[in-house]
Parts: C-alpha cells; sequence; structure tokens
DNA sequence: CTAGGGTTAG
C-alpha cells in the first residue's frame, strides 16, 4: 500500500477511487498519515470517519503520543473506553504508557494499570505488565514498581527483570538493582546487551564503580557480549563522577575509533570540570574539538575550567574561540 | 512488509 511506502499523494487518490472502502483501508490510511507526520490531516479523517474501531483510536493515541502530546493521548483513550465504549486492546495500552511516563501521574498510572488488570490485558500480554514496571517507575514509584514486578512471579522475562534494573538505577537504587541482577542470572536468565546497560547505569548512579567494572567484565567473558558506546558512556561516567579521572580518560581512549562519540567525552570534560583537573580537561578538550567544533557548551566549560585554575589568559583564548568559530551558546549558557 | 510500539548512557 501506498501510505506504507510513503506515497502520501498516490495512497489519497487511491483511497478517493476506492469503490469498497472499509475501516482496514481508512486505517491503513490513517496511521500512515500519522506514522508521515501529518497528524492534523489523520485527524480530519479520523473524525470524518463512519465507524471507527480499536485499531483506529490506537492509531491515533500513538500519533499524538510519539510527538509528545501526551494530555491529548490521554483524553483520546478516555474518550475512547468512556464516551466510545470500545474495548483497548493490549496495543492500546502500549501506546498510552508512554503519554502516563510523560505527564509523570501516579494517580493516572494506577488507574491505567488497574484498567489494564481488570481487562485481563495483563495476564493476557507480558509487554502490557513490563510498560506497567516501566511507567510506575517513571511516574516516580519505585515501590508500586517493584511491588507489581514481584508480584508477576513466574511470569517475568527477561525484559522484566531490565526493566526494573533500569527502574531502581534511574531512582539511585544500585545495591537493589544489583541483587535483582545476581536473582535474575540464578533463575537462569541470560542477560543481553540492554540488561548489561542497565545495570552499569545503576552501579553508575549508586556509586558502585568496583561492582560494575566486575559486571564488565562479566559481559564480555562470560557472555561473550562487546561493549557499545552506551555501555562505555555508562561506565565512563561511573569512574569520572567518584574522581577516578585516570581509569575513566583510559577507558574512554580504548573505544573503538567507528563507536567513539562526542559525548562520552563531554561527559569525561563535566568530571574534570568537577574534580578541578585542569591538565585533563585540556587533553579531553581536545580530542572533542577533533570531533565538533561547534558546540558552545564546551568553550564555555574550558573557559570556567581555566577560570578556576587563575589562568585567566587561557580564559579569554577560548571565549575568542567560541566567538570566531561561532559555537551555538545554549539558553540557560551564560554568555562569556 | 501487508492495520500494531515491552526494557537502552548524558
Amino acid at each position: 500500500m501506498y501510505a506504507a511506502a510513503g506515497v502520501l499523494s498516490d495512497a489519497l487518490q487511491v483511497f478517493d477511487e476506492m469503490p469498497d472502502r472499509n475501516s482496514v483501508s481508512w486505517n491503513v490510511l490513517i496511521t500512515g498519515l500519522v506514522r508521515w507526520g501529518e497528524l492534523e490531516y489523520a485527524r480530519s479523517l479520523f473524525d470524518e470517519m463512519p465507524e471507527k474501531n480499536v485499531v483506529t483510536w490506537t492509531g491515533m493515541i500513538d500519533g499524538h503520543v510519539r510527538i509528545g502530546r501526551f494530555g491529548e493521548g490521554l483524553s483520546l483513550f478516555q474518550r475512547m473506553v468512556c464516551c466510545e465504549n470500545m474495548k483497548p486492546s493490549e496495543i492500546t495500552i502500549l501506546a498510552l504508557m508512554p503519554a502516563v511516563s510523560g505527564l509523570k501521574d501516579m494517580r493516572v498510572c494506577r488507574l491505567v494499570h488497574c484498567y489494564a488488570e481488570k481487562r485481563g490485558l495483563i495476564a493476557f500480554d507480558i509487554r502490557v505488565a513490563n510498560s506497567v514496571i516501566d511507567t510506575y517507575a517513571k511516574c516516580g514509584c519505585i515501590e508500586s514498581a517493584s511491588r507489581f514486578f514481584e508480584d508477576l512471579m513466574e511470569r517475568k522475562n527477561l525484559v522484566s527483570w531490565t526493566t526494573i534494573i533500569t527502574g531502581l538505577a534511574m531512582h539511585g537504587f544500585g545495591e537493589e538493582a544489583v541483587e535483582r541482577f545476581d536473582r535474575m542470572e540464578k533463575a537462569g536468565w541470560k542477560p543481553n546487551r540492554v540488561t548489561f546497560l542497565s545495570v552499569f547505569n545503576a552501579c553508575s548512579h549508586g556509586g558502585l564503580v568496583d561492582q560494575g567494572l566486575k559486571f564488565l567484565e562479566k559481559m564480555v567473558n562470560e557472555y561473550q557480549i562487546l561493549p557499545d558506546i552506551k555501555h562505555y558512556g555508562c561506565l565512563v561516567d561511573m569512574l569520572a563522577r567518584l574522581g577516578r579521572l585516570e581509569e575513566a580518560e583510559n577507558l574512554a581512549l580504548g573505544i573503538p575509533t567507528e563507536i567513539a562519540n562526542v559525548v562520552v567525552w563531554r561527559t569525561l570534560l563535566g568530571a574534570c570540570s568537577f574534580h578541578d583537573n585542569v591538565e585533563m580537561a585540556e587533553r579531553v578538550t581536545r580530542k572533542i574539538m577533533e570531533m565538533e567544533r561547534g558546540y558552545g557548551g564546551d568553550y564555555v566549560l574550558m573557559h570556567n575550567i581555566f577560570v578556576g585554575a587563575g589562568r585567566f589568559g587561557d580564559a579569554e583564548k577560548f571565549r575568542k574561540l567560541m566567538h570566531q568559530r561561532n559555537a551555538i551558546k545554549l539558553p540557560g549558557q551564560s554568555a562569556i
């Protein structure tokens, strides 16, 4: 179908000339429009559509949620359930949950959770259960996330374990996250690269540096997973934020050039600033400038580091360099 | 592929 291929005008023309349009043709067109960012157009077709079904409503919710219009996504869900007497599917819940996370509203989270429970969708699809764990955590209630997670008992899968570890990491509960990881392995699950990223993040936020390094070894040696850039980023951050700057720098230097990015070095620069290591900051900034010269924040940071060290001449050099290169200043950054 | 999305650094 043209809508899937993204040929919008062709899709619309075919649709106009169709003698036997059914709900599927409407939905194909509407979801195609949503996918291509034509939400307003999709909405007008949606309003025009005679017999909307669950897929139609789900597609509209998804379209709004994807572009961050969380409140509208939620009201569509309310309208669907309360006014139209539709029965949302597991996919509807999955589409809605990022909106609940975005709104960070525990009451809404609990409401949607109860609704999904009552409709049997949590028992029916583990993905719904996993999105409930994630949403409780993102709404700020790690206790509810954890309780719900434990109540899943034997239904937990690798994504459930990974999701709760991610949530615990977000909330700074490093030890608890590590404990889940151990229990997960004992239960016979093989962690994947996402699980390791979550546990690295937990170690980073929880200050568990040596645990984190052990997990790195485990990932590479026991599970034969090569670290990707996100793993490196987490681990560099973990070492750097506790002031183990040399180890962080060495790890960053060991990143294969094909996957290296400026973000890792920027993290390290932030830590150099925090821990007042001017020499390393200069080296790191040189690295950053090899990769990207147009980001104003780097110049501002290096300027401030030099000022903090009393090297006003060098600070001034960076201020000038930033203006020369027309590097972009971001809102909230002091103009130097 | 054919109307659909569970977890992913700073």
